[in-house]
DNA sequence: AACTAATTATGATTATTATTATATTATGAT
DNA sequence: ATCATAATATAATAATAATCATAATTAGTT
């Protein structure tokens, strides 16, 4: 049997690939990592990415503007999350991959 | 029972989004998935991408720079393919989560 | 040498990043 | 309600990097 070729087009690699960009900035990367482990405060995020509160504050943004994350006020913190069962599988698998 | 962290170190997340930042390209991709099934001459992936030839040389050396893809001289062609098992499951990852 | 395949160099343009300063927003105390 | 504060967001900027097209160059083949 002839091996199976899975070509996308070039509006799912450009799809994908718009995604990937948000991703590959270590920060960004080290944030949505913790936030696979559940919800976070813009603060905790700080210390646990070690950015500056603007700068994770504008990191955030920029992924809430590509859907990678959402946020919900709740008293005084906005807790921000993953948004999409398919993020968590990416960087699931990035961790498979690349942390082993 | 509590659930399972896996926070990388942020070594790890520079190494991944150092590999990410080269993917998140559309033309880039596309001449990763191509290369999925199979080495491919430059010729080949100008055709494929839809990218001129220089711009397709000059993805394959960043991607060569950056360890995805590897190269062989065979006559007068220079075959291009995929560089680490790895790289093909992260592709195949993402066609899993993107593609469907 | 002539031809084809691929690479490299150059430069103009646009994106990305980090930093600093400033602004908003919600809350609790008075 | 107003004030002060803590938490978060935005704006402006400067430095750096990425992109793409064109042109010039190298390398291999016949």
């Amino acid at each position: 049997m002839a091996k199976k070729k899975n070509i996308p087009t070039i509006e799912q690699c450009e799809n994908v690939s718009q995604t990937l960009k948000v991703m590959a900035h270590p920060q960004r990367m080290m944030i949505l990592c913790q936030l696979c482990s559940g919800p976070k405060t813009v603060g905790d995020l700080e210390e646990l990415s070690g950015a500056s509160q603007s700068a994770v504050s504008q990191f955030l943004n920029r992924m809430k503007l590509e859907k990678l994350v959402t946020s919900k006020r709740h008293t005084h913190f906005v807790y921000y999350e993953i948004a999409d069962p398919n993020i968590m599988k990416l960087v699931q698998s990035l961790h498979n991959i690349y942390c082993k």
